[in-house]
DNA sequence: AATGAATGAGTCTTCATTCAT
DNA sequence: GATGAATGAAGACTCATTCAT
């Protein structure tokens, strides 16, 4: 790796502090609502200086959702490689640190959660269509390692024969429901303690407690 | 039931004509980049029109909603009603019915899915904490429901002893989530075809098909 | 032609009186130092509604230029209609015009004579193509009628073999380049009183009053 | 003259670099849309050097263009100067110089003849009277040399009876508007073949070609 | 002397809302 | 009831100018 002067550095850093502000600033209002002013105050910067480090509005707010979507991938490969052999184990890690995640960075989720969403339907960055590829393409990164994992649990013998994509798809659905419903109300519920139940449903269903429960000895106490 | 005058009756089939105008340009659209011009346009109304019928932008914003979220609510409720003893029966019927419902009204669902979170989080319409409640109110209905019916299904012995509510909000995330990566791309998937996996995620979970297998006798096929 | 209805008539004239502050407003600060709100303000409006008459600042710039220079190119089209038969004549009238209306609109020679020209050479109207165009053809078709016209001069034997084209643009040089030098300092010089020189200039040229004034009978007196 | 120290000597190169970009720059794209910047970048400093040799942006415009203006007071001396006893010859070689001229510098002419209209007629810089008042000395020494080298052709008797300071000023209105054409179509014409016609029309006018050039025995053939 | 990051005033443009007809 | 012209507040973006390094 190249070594950065101190110029760069401190340019790196500065729009890193731009980020963080974004990220505050847009899980608040919400992309439209949100002014570059809100950001730059929220930076203790002036207007224009955003617009140094980024070329415009749409910029700052991709790259903002950007950085919030990579920490979600993240966590789902951290939990695979440390569980490259035990898919049970790996994807109760995977629920409960996705959780505990969101509880503890409300407004990346909230970034991710809303407004990822309005800008792929109806943005007017809709123009950005190689945004939207980018974002698809996190998203499904994410998907695609996530089945993976399930394929492999599929082939050692630990799992029904289903479609690998489309369970880790529903999966994330699920910890994503949740994590928005906690989102609405924090008040009602801790997040984390929805994880046993995320991992029943998914692992083994709503159906045949009574039955499945005399085979399986375990799994999740 | 009060018999309505002329003058109501036409008053209220305008206001119905504004709304289903509405939900297209706001599905389209999006809260924030639709104009009120647009669904005046849309409806072959002048603006000052659509300010007869509601107070403001953000009035019929809501109402279009609500009018939406209904229709999702109702779906489950007559699913239940129709398949009262037979809980299995019933969920499947869910799962197939709201498939198929956002399938053929994506524009709803559009609606539904992305702007309401919008205004929940942080809409101009915040002030209007009323209507917060009243969605919250209109999504818990049809979860409460949904619990209910569960917890029916535990009561007689065919489902595991999970808490009913949250597992009505997972089963309704998966649904939505199946629908809402419909909606991104439409053109790659049937959504309806999703209906089975559902159903085997949701009943029977990912774990042990070689050794539940054995014991279950069908379910799905 | 078809009537216009009260709505259109007085849509119509709206626009215009925007043109007409337009005019003054363009002609005194330049099309950069010129605001929207200059121009509103000026006709006593508010600057949205000149967004309801035009597209932005450009479209209203570019209409007024237009206004500008058609009166202009009528101006030519007078002269020679009512001097059909007599070069010498109709030349001598349209100095006289052409002189006499800078010197009673100054704001539109202003317009057509400074700000046409910054839209040409370097605007951001660049992209508007077809204006550029539009211009050229205004200009071009004034040159087109009186080299036209001084062909006829030509073939009828009173003007000498000259390209006829370029005759026609360096007479409306001159007189551009008089009026602009009396919109310079207008209370130097009286603009009309400049007619005679050009003619002389125009018809005669510099050369040999001494010989050729022994021929030549008349004319300037 | 004093002799500079190589500080001074430096310091002034600098300057003229910074000049010379700032010639193109604005030929380019006008005073308005030039910024500080493209002059800075096309200079290859950065933006706050500009500032050391220059007060501010119109203190650059203005240097540069009275820079530009002098090139084109230099020529008519010169012409004048190399046909002292010739005033005929002497306006040929004018006229030749300052197409040659325009046509080898397009951008200084496109600076001229087009920004320096704006900043006189309504620029920001009219608080700068002064310079307003330079620019017209610098075209009015012009227009008195010529009206000089006029009045002694007249003296001489090889020029009629007309204002030699209006004269002046057709003449080079004349040149200035070929050369204005030739700089919106460079394409179109060659901007040295128009001299001849210059010449006919200034020296000889239209009128009467069959009568006088019996008396006139040549000069431009 | 040179730099270039930071500033913030200034402008165009949009659009929800009102109101006279 | 319906219209749509008019309003003006609000926000994205630019760029001349300054100043600490």
């Amino acid at each position: 790796m190249q070594e950065l002067s101190r110029r760069e550095r401190e340019k790196l850093s500065r729009r890193n502090e731009i980020l963080q502000s974004a990220r505050k600033v847009f899980a608040e209002k919400g992309y439209d609502n949100a002014t570059v002013d809100d950001v730059a105050t929220n930076a203790e910067l002036s207007k224009g200086t955003i617009y140094l480090y980024f070329q415009n509005k749409a910029d700052l707010f991709m790259s903002t959702l950007e950085m919030g979507m990579e920490q979600f991938s993240l966590i789902i490969q951290e939990s695979i490689s440390e569980n490259k052999d035990d898919p049970i184990s790996g994807i109760m890690d995977i629920v409960q640190r996705q959780l505990s995640y969101c509880e503890d960075n409300i407004d990346i989720f909230k970034l991710v959660a809303s407004d990822s969403i309005q800008i792929e339907l109806h943005s007017n960055m809709g123009r950005n269509y190689e945004f939207k590829l980018k974002i698809m393409d996190t998203m499904g990164q994410s998907i695609a390692t996530l089945a993976d994992y399930i394929q492999y649990g599929i082939d050692i013998g630990i799992f029904r024969r289903v479609n690998p994509r489309d369970s880790a798809f529903a999966l994330l659905s699920i910890i994503r429901g949740f994590a928005f419903s906690w989102m609405m109300n924090p008040e009602d519920i801790k997040l984390k303690d929805k994880s046993e139940l995320i991992l029943t449903i998914f692992l083994d269903g709503l159906r045949g407690e009574n039955v499945t429960s005399l085979i399986k000895n375990g799994g999740k106490g």
